[in-house]
DNA sequence: CCGCTTTATTTGTCATACAATAACACAATT
DNA sequence: AATTGTGTTATTGTATGACAAATAAAGCGG
């Protein structure tokens, strides 16, 4: 037989039917980012349910970030937010259990495209070259691996950032998360290497060499792909 | 009844809260669609909350399709419904003012970034070339401008799916779901230019020069910039 | 006129009750 | 014995009420 598809399964749900005649309400009174919405009890007596089906209706579009509510201030329509965004791409991810190596590919592939507008952002802005510099250095002073981790994360992520483009690094926030992971397993012995090939990818960027740039990074984040299992204890 | 007026001065909504601890305790277990979560009442007790907030937590989730609940039968994982997402994604796109340059930036810079790994997937899987060059044909033979429009972002889509990894193709379906809106203004009179710039894509990809590749879907992908200053240097 | 205090409004949280539903246990019937 | 019908019960769905917290707005005193 047929598996029953994925659908309303108790589709009388009040809340849910809520939150479509609450985006209903916003489009016809053409509500923009910033305008207030009905206050809780105003939607009790509107639609005719009661607070918590309410809440539950617009805690749901709270989450997805399209409405901000505070006491006293009411509910607002939100502008919109790659950040939160981000917060249920990490339940789409753990659900479907990406292998590693598809994360690591994503990760290249969203930090080389950025590249290109780093290298304009620099072009531009030439004291983003020594903000560059400076996470480098700052990369390298540390000793302890744990904070070596940390600014090396912090390095990559600059150097999307300084592209100043918000949902790409939104998405390389999130993908970052997944290598805290599993970065210190074979984070030893790429202290030195990693210094010089940080140096190599700015400097390339200041000189406009791009694809070069790009070829460097790609190398250089590739050798979290060496399958080192190294005993999987968990 | 003994614990009550848990200070939580600072403290954000506590739904918000135990959604990311519902994640978190999904990927601890190690939960999979199909599983069968904590009932409302275990999580009362788990995480030290009351009803309420627990159904505004797990509403939210379900709105997103990630929980599916019955009664008498509990709440189960589900992999969530990206439709439901889209939609009102595209919805809350459709009232804000995202800067659009920074999503076509975030588009150009995911699809390029793509393009090394379509080209390695296409070198291992040769029919990928055909394939890919259907969905430029298959781009080409409309003539309805909504349709066109469906078929070139189908062509983009396959073009970063095609390398086969995953979180990927999720940021770029979202990214996509925001060009539909804005799609058709400019659309005009890139009919030809389109796909002539599809071909030499794949053909680049097919002959292994990545770069030229990045360099043409750049240019191709450009042209979206109406308002902004007409040509760098090329 | 300005700064502080009070007030009022709205969200945030909790407790409880009841309804609806579906899985389960068990008895009744064949 | 197997199946079916029926009641039980666990769980979600909804409603009501209450109180706490926060904050914008009003009121007050200097």
């Amino acid at each position: 037989m047929e598996v029953k598809t994925k659908h309303k399964l108790g589709r009388k749900r009040l809340s849910e039917d809520l939150t479509t005649e609450i985006r209903n309400y916003i489009i016809d009174k053409g509500l923009k980012p910033g305008d207030a919405l009905l206050t809780e009890q105003q939607m009790v007596e509107r639609f005719g349910v009661s607070r918590p089906v309410v809440r539950e209706a617009t805690k749901a579009l709270d989450f997805l970030g399209i409405i901000r509510s505070a006491p006293r201030r009411g509910m607002i329509l939100d502008s919109f937010d790659f950040d939160r965004v981000s917060e249920y791409f990490g339940f789409h991810f753990a659900l479907s259990d990406y292998p590693k190596d598809e994360l690591l590919k994503s990760r290249i592939a969203l930090e080389t495209g950025a590249l290109y507008y780093t290298m304009e952002a620099m072009r531009e802005k030439p004291e983003l070259f020594d903000y560059l510099m400076e996470c480098v250095e700052i990369a390298d002073t540390e000793e302890d691996i744990e904070a070596w981790i940390e600014h090396d994360i912090a390095f990559h992520r600059a150097l999307v950032e300084v592209s100043n483009i918000g949902p790409l690094g939104s998405f390389c926030d999130l993908i970052h998360v997944f290598f805290h992971e599993f970065h210190d397993k074979t984070a030893q012995g790429h202290f030195v290497s990693g210094k010089e090939q940080h140096e190599q990818i700015v400097h390339a960027l200041r000189d406009g060499h791009v694809d070069e740039a790009v070829r460097i990074l790609r190398f250089h984040l590739s050798w979290y792909e060496d399958d080192e299992e190294p005993g999987v204890s968990s």
